[in-house]
RNA sequence: GCGCCCGUAGCUCAGGGGAUAGAGCAACGGACUUCUAAUCCGUGGGUCGUAGGUUCGAAUCCUACCGGGCGUGCCA
């Protein structure tokens, strides 16, 4: 809603000051009575000589109630702009009701590409919950972005290069087995990895055995580009197969080991540009006069470095796909990295390195350190999905035993739960990992939010069957859930049909009778959605629009234990089905936008 | 040593120049003959790490210090 813009506007006129520059101090007041908005006008009171306070009451008494505002009024220093209920009831609710899925959707990127390089697990080593945090807010951010119109291209940088392969490969020498690496793959590599780390203790040559495995990788040594390439495609699988149970896809999954034939030509450009020198036998870019420690693109042995591929990487995708705007979603240990990285890209002389970015996030760790995969200190993603998706399901069984497709259910709601958890504090915040906080369903959490969204489904589905005389349009049973993604059945039949109804009334009469307090924070806090979406992507923050969520869901809460619905007079009745209705649309959009679905029972 | 990040209620965290610092969890007390109690209402709980500074105004910006985390050339 443009309630911002307005405002914006019309005090440009009046004071002098860039709409921009207003719309940066527009706050929300601390209390519903104060208005909607607010303009503190301390910034004008040095220019014109005058109180604040006069200020405000001075512009009060000179901006005109409009199609958005009823009427605006100074408290103190601040000038408080009241939004007409009537306009949010009769055209912005009409509105959410008649985009639908499209509602919160925006062309502001419009023309613009953005690519996301996210998650980005090491291959052969198992998904700890560890790689959780960038697979989940790289995922969001992307859902952000192409919600705002921008075209996105997700990339998971596969960590399938390196010298952990040597590391891999040296085991798999020594001790492997062909029979459990068949059978077990991804946790037989996790074991052979660990092994290699015990044993390095006692054995340190392990540790150059394995770089001059990793040597003759990069040269192209039949077997060890044989036991990689199993390694690799072993472990790529079992990852897509946990991708797929997220829900969560890429554009493409080009990894570290795609650029190899890029490397010299890359080390080559940055050697014509002046930057290389060598230093004891390796070759070192000298970042010292930008304030940034030198750093190695290749190894005396030979071999190139991550931050050579990560080079040609960012070349490549450049040329590919013509970006406007790269993020890297990393963990914010590698900052020291990204700079340099980005500091190297523009010295090579390509002016769009200000358009990368990297997107740090705190580190998970437990109470007593941080996770080590070398010394076998992780928890594995796939056992934190499964206790999730379980205890959901145990609710279920308890809560509502009745529930069809208890198991889809249990799956969105655990799910939602895990990806949530790790969505709604600001990820530059490290986190520790609790089994408890994990595994709690209460408060601010996802099934909070689908909760809600449940309860507001289920007043749709009965108000529906009402109107009908009680023959049900949901399905054979009656009783039907489908769940989001079911593509055609994605949305109750029940509830669609009983929007269109409500539509047509939208359109021809206006809402007159919706008013009470928990109707109208509803109504308001919903006109903040497209806000808050421009907000996350403008920080690249999904936390923003998860705890937005939370607080419509609150605010439904409150309005579902004063505010009876189904038992209302007529005409309150069906305003009040239009008002839940949004609701519903603007939760479901909004988990959407996270990579959490909605089911519509629960 | 140097650099970056974090420090807000018992716990986990919002708020990132503006009105009386807010949620959830935990604790205690209430609300299911009424649209799903995974919910709601109420109570208690704060030197916003410390000390200076900038400002009409600082939890928010600056400086120093303290505490914790991360990084700091042959890992990614």
């Amino acid at each position: 809603m443009p309630f911002r813009k307005e405002i914006a506007f019309r005090l440009a006129a009046l004071t002098g000051l860039t709409e921009a520059e207003i719309e940066t101090c527009l706050e929300i007041p601390p209390e519903a009575a104060l208005g909607d908005y607010a303009f503190p006008c301390f910034i004008l009171a040095k220019r014109l000589k005058k109180s604040p306070q006069a200020i405000a009451a001075e512009l009060a008494g000179s901006i005109e109630p409009c199609e958005y505002f009823e009427r605006t009024a100074n408290a103190g220093p601040y000038l408080n702009f009241y939004l007409r209920r009537a306009y949010l009831f009769a055209k912005l609710l009409p509105q959410i009701l008649r985009e639908g899925p499209a509602y919160g959707r925006s062309m502001e990127g419009e023309g613009r590409t953005v690519l996301v390089d996210y998650s980005a697990p090491n291959i052969a080593k198992p998904f700890s919950v560890g790689h959780l945090r960038s697979t989940v807010i790289g995922s969001a951010l992307c859902r952000l972005y192409r919600a705002c119109g921008y075209k996105t291209v997700g990339i998971n940088h596969l960590g399938d290069w390196g010298t952990q392969f040597g590391k891999l490969i040296t085991a798999y020498r020594r001790w492997g087995e062909e029979g459990r690496l068949a059978g077990e793959p991804v946790q037989y590599l996790y074991h052979l990895y660990v092994r290699f780390h015990q044993e390095a203790v006692k054995e340190p040559q392990l540790e150059d055995e394995a770089r001059s495995w990793f040597r003759r990788l990069e040269t192209g040594d039949p077997e060890a580009r044989e036991l990689w390439g199993r390694f690799r495609d072993l472990s790529l699988a079992d990852f897509q197969r946990l991708y797929r149970y997220l829900g969560i896809s890429f554009d493409s999954y080009m990894g570290e080991s795609d650029y190899n034939d890029r490397l010299t030509g890359t080390i080559e450009l940055a050697r014509t540009r002046g930057l290389l020198m060598e230093s004891e036998g390796a070759l070192v870019a000298d970042l010292e006069p930008y304030g940034l420690p030198a750093c190695l693109l290749r190894k005396k042995d030979g071999a190139a470095l991550y931050i050579t591929r990560d080079l040609a990487a960012a070349i490549y995708r450049h040329e590919t796909f013509a970006f406007d705007r790269m993020l890297y979603v990393v963990g914010a240990e590698q900052t020291l990295h990204f700079q340099q990285l980005f500091k190297l890209l523009e010295l090579m002389g390509f002016d769009w390195a200000q358009s990368c970015l990297h997107v740090p996030f705190g580190l998970i760790h437990f109470q007593d350190g941080r996770m080590s995969t070398r010394e076998g200190k992780v928890i594995f993603l796939e056992e934190v999905l499964q206790k999730a998706v379980e205890l959901a399901r145990e609710i279920i069984e308890e809560k509502n035993p009745g529930l069809r497709e208890k198991d889809r259910v249990a799956q969105a709601v655990g799910l939602g739960a895990v990806i949530f958890g790790d969505l709604i504090n600001d990820r530059i915040k490290d986190v520790e990992f609790d089994w408890d906080k994990v595994l709690d369903f209460a408060g601010e959490t996802a099934p909070y939010i689908q909760y809600s969204h449940a309860r507001i489904c289920s007043i749709l589905r009965r108000a529906a069957e009402k109107n009908k005389g009680g023959s049900s349009a949901a399905g054979p049973a009656g009783e039907g859930a489908p769940l989001p993604g079911d593509a055609a059945q994605d949305w109750d039949l029940t509830c669609r049909q009983h929007i269109c109804d409500t539509n047509r009334a939208a359109q021809g009469q206006a809402l007159t009778l919706l008013g009470e307090p928990e109707e109208e924070a509803l109504v308001i806090t919903m006109s903040r959605f497209s806000e808050e979406i421009s907000r996350a992507v403008r920080d690249n923050r999904p936390s923003c629009l998860a705890r937005y969520l939370l607080e419509l869901a609150r605010s439904f809460n409150k309005f579902y234990h004063n505010c009876p619905v189904l038992t209302a007079a007529e005409k309150l009745r069906e305003e009040r089905l239009m008002l839940v209705a949004g609701v519903r649309i603007v939760l479901e959009n909004g988990l959407a936008m996270l990579g959490i679905e909605a089911p519509q029972e629960m």
